[in-house]
DNA sequence: AAGATAGGGTACGATATCGTACCTTTCAAG
DNA sequence: CTTGAAAGGTACGATATCGTACCCTATCTT
């Protein structure tokens, strides 16, 4: 005997992604407190009973939809591979590390995280955890393999990724955030190639 | 003749304050959409009519707040004048640095900011503007003096402020915002002190 | 084909919040 | 002492929001 209470999980998965959607677009331009379940129902269509249906109460969907596209961005924040020469290794980390962060979903969640982490203090430590730190770790994880080939100072790893990917953010994530200043592609390369420099002292 | 209508225009400046201290207050903890001005009523005492003659409406209020507490906090940014060496004045503007960043009123100042900069544009601006920009502009001064005096290399001052100062960050300010991490002064020291080593290359 | 179950559409109750109105109290000036 | 403006205290109206209740349609199982 199949489940008996959810043969169409299918539909329902549809809807519920159909709801999440909805929900980050308003959330991510207003915020949580501007966002009213009513704007919500309205733009998802539908009725409100299933809107309640799939996420109790608002703040549920809230951390439905930030678990969501969380993963998703984080997903994008993992490093790929590393296989070519250092400099050209730190270049592309950084270069993919800033994309992702000045995104606009990396900014939205960004905003989002900062403005509720107090009302939603594993959210946003899991963000911290999963996202920054992560990254963090897995650039300082490479290091220590440069250093292990002589390729690089015996400096701490972890320090030194910190102090690397500071450098990489800049002032251009504060700005993005409190100015609304959006960058382009060749600022962020330029940005990382002064930061690489800088690292690696040519 | 003194002018009739605002003779006792301390009492009235008192009682600015007074609602400007409890209004941050709760704002600083609550934020701006979780923060009811009947909140702010009754933390501050009087009556309503009063709140409302003195800030016409909420926005307001917050504005005239954030514009305070900002001047505040961005005052005790203005690096003092330095005389010491090129590595103790970077240490020391670091530290200072750090300090306000992570104070109580710096983070939730930087909280509120990011929070409602859609809706507070102008303001948020500023605070960037007056804040950090104006932060790395002076420390790029001071290093475009250095290499004045050949104590530097010759790399864009502005683009090694903005490294440094992204170093000196690292991720003890995202640590502070997102996962609610306090940092003691040792830490910030050690922090600003790594930073130091590495921009000099010792 | 018939009934159960999910979902659409909308109205509703309870509550909270913004900003105002009204009346009373204080307090300084003439 | 009288008087008039500023501030205290509180009630109020308008509106918005959260979450629920109802009722009707469509789709899926047996």
């Amino acid at each position: 005997m199949a489940a008996p209470v959810t043969p169409p999980t299918d539909k329902q998965a549809a809807k519920r992604e159909e709801i999440l959607n909805a929900a980050w677009e308003i959330f991510a331009k207003e915020g949580f407190g501007r966002t009213s379940m009513d704007q919500i129902h309205a733009c998802v269509g539908g009725s409100k009973r299933t809107l309640y249906k799939h996420f109790p109460n608002k703040e549920k969907l809230f951390e439905a939809m930030i678990e969501r596209i969380s993963g998703r961005v984080i997903k994008a924040l993992k490093p790929r591979s590393a296989t070519e020469s250092l400099e050209a290794t730190l270049f592309r980390m950084g270069v993919d590390y800033l994309t992702v962060l000045l995104s606009e979903d990396g900014l939205a969640l960004y905003r989002a995280m900062t403005s509720e982490a107090r009302h939603f203090p594993e959210l946003s430590r899991d963000f911290f955890g999963n996202g920054p730190e992560a990254a963090t770790k897995s650039l300082a994880q490479f290091l220590a393999l440069q250093q292990s080939k002589g390729s690089l100072p015996d400096i701490d790893p972890e320090t030194a990724a910190e102090l690397f990917l500071g450098a990489v953010r800049g002032n251009l994530h504060l700005s993005a955030v409190l100015a609304s200043r959006s960058h382009s592609p060749e600022v962020i390369h330029n940005k990382v190639s002064d930061a690489v420099r800088a690292f690696l002292r040519d």
